[in-house]
DNA sequence: CGTGTTGTTGACTCAATTCAAGAAGTGTGG
DNA sequence: CCACACTTCTTGAATTGAGTCAACAACACG
C-alpha cells in the first residue's frame, strides 16, 4: 500500500542512486507522520527503530540537563534526513527531537535499511560520506564554543546563513530566536542584544523575522575581531 | 618490504575481519613513523592523503584559534586510529594532531585504503559504527560544554576515567593536566582549583599524576548538584 | 644545578547569565 | 472587530562563574 507521496525522499542523497526495488523494500514499511508544532518525535535513550526524512516544516534535536535546560544540537530543514547517524550498535537516540514548526516527515523503520545497508555498497558509502559531514559539523561546533565569544558566534551565524556570493544578502528566519539562540550557545537574551549591537553598528537590519546584511565585510571582520575585546 | 611490526594494527577493531589480501594491499603504502613529544604529525586544513594508528604514546587533535588559543577536541590513546574520519570527500583534516607524549604509529596511505572501502562491505560498517560512536561523543561534548559547570565536567571526565564498578578506583593520568583541561573544555587554572576542591571535600586524594577517588557516590552527586551552586 | 616546563594559588576582571519588567506579535472566541 | 490570553522578543540592572594576570612552587632534564 505504498502511497506516491513516499518517493519524496529520494530528494536525500542518502538514497540517490538506490535501486527501485531496494527504495521499494525500504519504503515498504515507511509512512507518512504529522506533527504539530512543540510534538515530540522521538526521545533521547529511547531505542532507535526509525529515523526520519524530513518532508516539511522544521525539527529541532536537543539534549535537556537535569535542570530540564535545554541546548539544540542541530535544527533540521526539509528534505534531509535526521536519526539516521544511529542505526548502527543496535541504538538508542542520543538526542530527543521535536517539531519547532507544524511538520510532515516520512518514518523509515530502521530494521528493514539495515539490511539493505549490509547489502547495498553505495548507500554504505553515502551513509559514511554523510556521518562525516555531521562529524565535522560538530567539531567545529565544539570548537565554536570553547574558542568564540558569544558575539562571534552569533556574527558566524547569520554569515552561515547568507547565500554564498558577495554583497548584501537578506536571510529569513524560518525557526524563533530562542531556538536559534539554543543552537549557538547562547541565551535568548544575550543573541537579542548582539542582534541590537550590529543593528546600532550600520552591519545588518533587522525587521521581524528578516534580517538584511548591509555590510558583509564588516561583518566577517567584526566575527574575528571586534567579537573579542 | 613489509614489516612484521605493520601487523599491529589488527588491535584496530577497523581491520578485524579483513581478508589477509586486503590487509596486505592496505599494508603496502604504510610505514611505521616516530614522534616526538609535541611534534605535529598533521595540520588542519591539509589534504587528508594518510590516516593513523596509534602504536604506542599518546596523541591530541586540536584546533586553533586565529589567536593562537588551543581546544583539544580528542586525546587519542594506543590501539586506535585517529584521521580516518575524513577520508570520504576527498577530505582535508578537520583538525591538527600532534604528539602529546613519544609515540609510534602506522601511516596509512587514504587512496589505498579507500579502494579496500569501495570493495569491502565489512570495513565500510565497521567504519560506519565507528564514525557513529565519535558523533554520540561529539554530541556528548557539545551538551556537556553547554549544559555543565567547570566543575561538573571535571567531575564527569574524572568518573569517566575510573574503570566501572563500585568502590574505591585510582587512576593515572598520563597525559599533562593542560592537556585534560583544554579537553574538557576549562583553563588549567580552574581544572586545578576544582581539584583542589574535591581534594579538601575528601572526595578524592592526589599525588602528582594519580588520583584516588575515595567516594564514588559523593562525587557523582557532586557532578550532578553542587557543581552548580 | 641552573633552565625550562608544568602545576598551584591568589587577587582581580569581565562576558554572559539571571532576574525582572515590559513591548510586540499571534491566535481565539465572543 | 476587539479584548484577552499567550507566546516570543527586547531591554535594563544586578550577579557571578570562570577567565586573566601574576607570582611562585615543584619537577624534569640535560
Amino acid at each position: 500500500m505504498m502511497q506516491d507521496s513516499l518517493l519524496v525522499v529520494r530528494k536525500a542523497a542518502l538514497f540517490a542512486n538506490l535501486l527501485p526495488e531496494d527504495l521499494e523494500q525500504i519504503l515498504k514499511n515507511a509512512r507518512v507522520r504529522q506533527f504539530k508544532s512543540h510534538e515530540p518525535i522521538f526521545s533521547a535513550g529511547s531505542e532507535a527503530r526509525a529515523f526520519y526524512f524530513l518532508v516539511s516544516g522544521s525539527v529541532r534535536l536537543f539534549r535537556l540537563s537535569p535542570q530540564g535546560e535545554e541546548k539544540v544540537i542541530e535544527v533540521i530543514m526539509p528534505d534531509s534526513t535526521f536519526g539516521e547517524g544511529v542505526v548502527f550498535l543496535g541504538g538508542r537516540y542520543p538526542v530527543h527531537a521535536a517539531a519547532v514548526t507544524d511538520s510532515e516527515v516520512v518514518e523509515l523503520a530502521t530494521n528493514h535499511f539495515s539490511s539493505v545497508l549490509a547489502s547495498n555498497h553505495d548507500t554504505a558509502l553515502r551513509m559514511l560520506a554523510g556521518l562525516s559531514t555531521r562529524l565535522h559539523q560538530l567539531i567545529q561546533d565544539v570548537a565554536s564554543l570553547t574558542l568564540e565569544s558569544a558575539g562571534q558566534r552569533v556574527a558566524g551565524y547569520l554569515l552561515s546563513q547568507c547565500p554564498p556570493g558577495g554583497g548584501q544578502a537578506a536571510i529569513h528566519m524560518m525557526i524563533p530566536k530562542n531556538v536559534i539562540a539554543s543552537r549557538i550557545g547562547v541565551k535568548a537574551e544575550t543573541f537579542s542584544r548582539v542582534l541590537a549591537v550590529l543593528r546600532s553598528g550600520g552591519l545588518i537590519h533587522v525587521a521581524g523575522n528578516d534580517i538584511q546584511i548591509l555590510d558583509r565585510e564588516a561583518l566577517m571582520r567584526w566575527r574575528d575581531g571586534v567579537g573579542r575585546p
